[in-house]
RNA sequence: GGUUUGGUAGUUCAGUUGGUUAGAAUACCUGCCUGUCACGCAGGGGGUCGCGGGUUCGAGUCCCGUCCAGACCGCCA
């Protein structure tokens, strides 16, 4: 046996024992008369004391030469400190080492393990296996155990069924990009990683499985963010005869059950909004409504004047910044500046400050009197002392545009408090989105949701306005999930692919297995992913999910530690009969 | 593909208008230190200023190109 106790758990109820305790060298410090040296492991910091007095010569000599990160275990006597540290657990005791084994020596760190690290971003990545042993990844990497640990803890309690579903499957032009892998044995052919395993969740609720979830990796091949990974963890979920509110009750009872184990929150009922009016109220279908800030539209009252822009343009909407009045005019010159880089690309923002006593002073005196202001005031529910700034301009892109400006003020003014949890449904999304690119209807979800059964007569006169059963569970601004209502019936998903701009015959190619399987008595079904990167980020109350995965890719999708994509040789090419531009 | 910020000691960074031998902190090494725990004190070693080119009497600093990294836009059913 290598340890009796482990590094964290040894305090003065312990006193006398002989423990043996393995570890990483945290810290040695030598104050020549006696060497303190912090073992750690996963559970804590312990202090092993070596002195002149009442150690051996040969002991103190090799406790010397500890460097940091040398692996040791030892054995010795929990004794007493003489003086002690309440900032640690183990604070009361250290341990009289008896006997010495270095068990492997190690070369001095690149960045130092600490919780506040020296080391950066790239050169963590590389030694991520070093930047695991410190706290706050580690603990992260905890946390996202006990949240997946809940999860097939709560769905399994209610009858779910966790299935595995295939890595090596089909490519489809919908969607994403695939990352595509060759087939030896089948010369001149791929497989694809999945997207998600959407098509086979739902193929197992032909099969009866009634309730399936799965904790399952997903691949995408597009660029990356701080909250996007090509490859990335997600809950998976299908029920079958549900209706949509079955489905949201059935996760909103997960998301509440979560919040509660995980982050010992009480959540209420989950409020739903429907995607328009989530754009209409917010620009955004992913608004964090932990705050205020609503938007209000200002056509009826800020257009017929004489001022140009805002006749010209489709919406004029503003928001009221809570005690925004207290910036200057260089401060607000800036957001200006702000709005109109490129990311954003505002062409110029209105404002108006509400004074104390009630007055108006805007960027538009000229055009507006104290009266019109007032509506202004009004309709954003701007309160004296706030700041209401104004955009105008194409809807899709001002919406956008003012929704980015809210974030960044609301981040500014710490509106967005990590501890407090908001969620929300958004429901009835759009089936199909326009594409400009390819000039073709994409599906806004994917094609397999159903329309709403009220508006498929809509689909043939006018396909942007039908809705469907779909609907996003959003947490603080983050879309966490989604999912929807699907197709089980053939001649509806082949009518789907029709106003997909999918011909029968590339339907049949591409998902006829789909198709086939609704002739065999498919139930009506549906279901919800959840994005658990992101889930498990925003728990932990971060919105960067890197440090919430083992070994997450860099910007370029790059491993930098394993040095992944790599070159491959050209016996591997030939094997597998390809050519390299 | 685009916008933007950065790349200087092992690490994190500073480096003024282009001007002497490129600095600080920390880490590392040596010595000292009778209770440390961010230990302290004294000393020491450590640099292809990302790379290539240009301007100049002179470039870490200015210009062009390029590579790498971060954030964002496009993209992500």
């Amino acid at each position: 046996m290598y340890r009796t106790h482990h590094c964290g758990e040894l305090n003065a109820s312990h006193i006398n024992q002989t423990v043996t305790l393995c570890g990483w060298v945290q810290k040695t410090r030598n104050k020549g008369f006696v060497i303190w040296v912090d073992l750690r492991d996963r559970y804590g910091i312990t202090q092993l004391i070596f002195d002149a007095e009442r150690s051996e010569k040969t002991l103190m000599e090799s406790a010397k030469n500890l460097g940091r990160e040398f692996v040791l275990q030892i054995t010795g006597t929990v004794i007493e400190r003489a003086s002690k540290n309440p900032n640690i657990p183990t604070g009361d005791i250290e341990i009289l080492v008896d006997s010495l084994t270095i068990l492997n020596e190690a070369k001095t760190p690149p960045f130092t393990i600490e919780d506040d690290t020296d080391g950066g971003e790239e050169l963590r990545m590389k030694y991520r296996y070093l930047d695991i042993r410190r706290n706050p990844v580690k603990n992260n990497l905890i946390f996202r155990h006990k949240v997946t640990q809940e999860v097939r803890n709560y769905l399994s309690s209610i009858n779910f069924i966790e299935v595995e579903t295939p890595y090596l499957i089909k490519s489809t032009p919908e969607g994403a990009r695939d990352f595509v892998v060759p087939s030896r044995m089948n010369e001149g052919q791929f497989y694809a990683l999945p997207q998600s395993p959407q098509t086979f969740k739902q193929l197992l609720m032909v099969g009866g499985m009634d309730q399936y979830f799965q904790i399952v990796k997903c691949f995408r091949d597009e660029d990356l963010r701080a909250d996007r990974q090509p490859e990335f963890t997600q809950i998976d979920c299908e029920m079958s005869f549900v209706e949509q509110d079955d489905i949201l009750n059935t996760f909103e009872g997960l998301t509440r059950h979560l919040l509660k184990t995980i982050n010992g929150v009480e959540v209420g009922t989950f409020p739903r909004m429907s995607y328009d009016e989530a754009m209409k109220t917010y620009g955004n279908d992913k608004p964090d409504i932990r705050f205020g800030m609503a938007f209000g539209e200002l056509n009826e009252v800020a257009q017929h004047k004489d001022f140009k822009v805002f006749n010209t343009a489709e919406l004029v909407v503003g928001i009221a910044v809570p005690g925004g009045n207290s910036m200057s005019r260089k401060d607000i010159d800036k957001l200006i500046d702000w709005v109109r880089r490129p990311q954003i690309g505002a062409m110029g923002m209105v404002y108006v400050r509400c004074n104390e006593d009630g007055s108006y002073k805007s960027s538009v005196d000229k055009f507006y009197d104290q009266t019109d202001l007032a509506k202004w005031a009004e309709l954003t529910k701007a309160k004296s002392g706030d700041l209401i700034c104004v955009l105008s301009g194409k809807t899709k892109a001002v919406r956008a545009q003012l929704s980015a400006l809210r974030m960044e003020l609301a981040e500014r003014l710490g509106l967005r408090n990590p501890k407090e949890f908001a969620p929300l449904w958004v429901t009835d999304f759009p089936l199909l989105e326009w594409d400009e690119e390819t000039q073709r209807y994409h599906a806004m979800h994917h094609p397999f949701t159903a329309p709403k059964p009220d508006h498929i007569e809509l689909l043939n006169s006018d396909p942007s306005a039908v809705r469907a059963n779909a609907y996003d569970l959003v947490l603080n601004g983050n879309e966490i999930g989604g999912g929807s209502i699907r197709i089980y019936d053939k001649k509806m998903q082949a009518l789907m692919f029709d106003h997909l701009g999918f011909t029968p015959e590339e339907a049949k190619a591409q998902f006829g297995f789909l198709m086939n399987a609704f002739e065999y008595g498919a139930p009506p079904h549906g279901g919800i992913a959840f994005g658990l990167d992101r889930l498990v980020a925003i728990l932990g109350g971060q919105e960067t999910i890197r440090d919430f995965i083992a070994f997450p890719k860099n910007n370029s999708g790059r491993d930098v530690m394993i040095d992944a994509p790599s070159p491959i040789d050209s016996m591997q090419l030939n094997e597998l009969n390809l050519k390299l531009k």
